[in-house]
DNA sequence: CCCCCCCC
């Protein structure tokens, strides 16, 4: 049904000539100053005289709606997806003097995210619509998909497209359930640009006061910011002009539930993700104090909840002091050492001038304001301690038992969800089910300095360490899902082929190898392991590979009894 | 803030 289905509808209707109906048009277009077309202007024409003109605005989805993830920049599209965020109309001036509106929101589909925005009154009207709320569904039709400045994709509704509220023929596959983002945290590691909306909570580490500055056009403006920790990671969040007053309740130390901020990359350094409250964003404080400053927490208690603490605790190893490149170029130092007190042990990072170089293993001390987060590498929490932390000599003393050694330190709660190896689909440290599907046939051996594990020639360390062989193995594993290549470098691979590398290099030497592995890969294939590692793009398979950290073969009672009791459950 | 190592 196009226009003209519509004329014949309103000719019917309401006894009106055609002549009388394209005069009615003409003026709803002069009334727009031209900003609608006359398929825009049918609509409105339509309305006024009581028609319903939902099947004409059907008619405009002219092809079926797009998964927002398939969206391409330049191309007409017509999406369908829940509202999960609305900003306030704003108005402008045109250069020819007339005057413009602009209404952005966000759209949710199974598939992801967009920013829309809708242009000028015909559009921007929408929001005196009682169904255009947050969380209900619409439609844009012919919308027009372009590039933001920041590389994110945005949806333009503008003459030429339609919002439809409450929208006909929505596939109900396409729409994901509410998302509560008031109450759905995300985790700081995990933020994501592509997550437009989102709400975090976590301790105030730092609250920087409010500060004016000048724009280059000679106005005023005023920015806040204040740093935020949670287990997981720190990230910034920035508040602009008006915005500026949420914080005026806030204070560090804080824990603090903070929602509806849209994330950003930081400026300086693109691989990191700020946040910047908006119009939506709502404080809420969820605990008073957390006694940031005074209280020593117990390494088990750091280990759990994260964020900034201090820890007292006796040296259990102490590494060499490390030079290194960061990836902005600068250099720094950095050393690394295990702490443990009566209820655990953790790694700490100490940086720059903050390093002692007197120190050494069974020295007691106190570390101030680290930092305890993921370490995305390893997955497990570690302490960092930078600038803002100090770190001094204590006379208490521990009774910690036999020193425990880094290769037998508890993993992780397994804070990782468990995934299908096909969902892996970026550089993250995952945790699947799987097995083995392929003969080992191959190892690789290389020559390494004991120091940094480096092939020889790669080694950049000052003092080379001893020479050790150490080895790779590549297994292709299977969840039924998907396949991935993992790879196991050195200490994993000892554990699974359950000999020393000297040892299977002196097989291969003896030319022992190949029957070891067939024997090796008679007994590992198809049995089942919990896999865990970070998964890294390869260019060689274009593809997904997954550098092994750890593994363990799945007990399959156990496991029966989880899905019993996950069942039992529901 | 490093973050390996190295094969295909």
């Amino acid at each position: 049904m196009g226009i003209e289905n519509t004329i014949q509808k309103i000719m019917e209707e309401k006894k009106l000539s055609r002549e009388e109906i394209k005069n009615l048009i003409d003026k709803q277009i002069e009334d727009f100053s031209g900003l609608i077309d006359e398929e825009g202007a049918i609509v409105i024409v339509a309305k006024e005289l009581g028609i319903d003109v939902k099947a004409h605005q059907e008619s405009a989805k002219m092809e079926s709606d797009q998964l927002i993830t398939n969206l391409k920049p330049r191309m007409n599209a017509s999406i369908v997806g829940r509202i999960v965020e609305i900003s306030e109309v704003k108005t402008f001036n045109k250069k020819d003097g007339s005057k413009g509106s602009l209404l952005p929101f966000i759209l949710e589909d199974t598939s992801g995210m967009i920013r829309c925005l809708a242009w000028d009154d015909f559009n921007t009207q929408i929001i005196t619509d009682n169904n255009f709320r947050l969380n209900e569904i619409v439609r844009i039709v012919n919308g027009f998909v372009k590039q933001s400045q920041v590389g994110s994709l945005e949806i333009h509704i503008g003459s030429k497209s339609r919002i439809q509220t409450q929208p006909d023929e929505v596939d109900r596959t396409l729409i994901p359930a509410i998302n509560h983002s008031e109450t759905k945290i995300t985790p700081i590691n995990q933020l994501s640009l592509k997550k437009l909306t989102l709400s975090i909570e976590g301790v105030i580490t730092t609250l920087y006061p409010t500060k004016k500055f000048t724009r280059k056009n000679g106005t005023e403006g005023k920015r806040a910011s204040l740093q935020i920790s949670d287990s997981t990671g720190l990230t910034y969040l920035t508040f602009w002009g008006d915005h500026c007053e949420m914080i005026k309740d806030i204070k560090e130390d804080q824990k603090v539930r903070i929602t509806k901020l849209s994330p950003k990359s930081n400026y300086r350094d693109k691989t990191k993700i700020d946040l910047t409250a908006t119009s939506n964003t709502k404080i809420t404080i969820i605990e008073e104090e957390t006694h940031l400053e005074n209280s020593i927490k117990s390494i088990e208690n750091l280990l759990e909840i994260g964020g900034f603490g201090n820890i007292e605790g006796i040296i259990q190893e102490i590494g060499d002091q490390k030079s290194i490149q960061l990836k902005n170029g600068e250099s720094t130092k950095l050393q690394k050492m295990v702490l443990a007190d009566e209820t655990g042990e953790i790694i700490v990072t100490i940086w720059g001038d903050k390093i002692n170089p007197d120190l050494k293993v069974d020295d007691s001390i106190l570390i101030k304001k680290a930092l305890v987060k993921i370490n995305s590498y390893s997955n497990e929490m570690e302490a960092s301690l930078s600038t803002r932390g100090s770190i001094e000599r204590s006379e208490k003393t521990f009774n910690i038992g036999e020193r425990s050694k880094t290769l037998e330190r508890t993993p992780p709660n397994s804070t990782t969800e468990r995934k299908k190896i096909e969902d892996i689909n970026q550089d993250d440290f995952y945790e699947f089910k799987g097995s083995i599907i392929q003969e080992i046939k191959r190892i690789f051996f290389y020559i390494a300095c004991s120091k940094c594990n480096r092939k020889i020639d790669n080694c950049k360390c000052d003092q080379q360490g001893d020479h050790v062989n150490r080895m790779i193995l590549n297994l292709i594993l299977d969840d039924e899902s998907s396949t991935i290549r993992g790879t196991m470098m050195t200490k994993n691979a000892e554990l699974l082929l359950n000999e020393s590398t000297d040892n299977i290099k002196k097989m291969e030497e003896n030319g022992e190898l190949e029957e070891f592995l067939k024997n090796k890969s008679l007994e590992l294939i198809g049995k089942e392991f919990i896999f865990s590692g970070k998964a890294k793009f390869s260019e060689y398979n274009d593809n997904y590979e997954i550098n092994i950290a750890r593994f363990k073969e799945l007990d399959s009672e156990l496991e029966a009894q989880n899905i019993i009791d996950i069942l039992d459950d529901i």
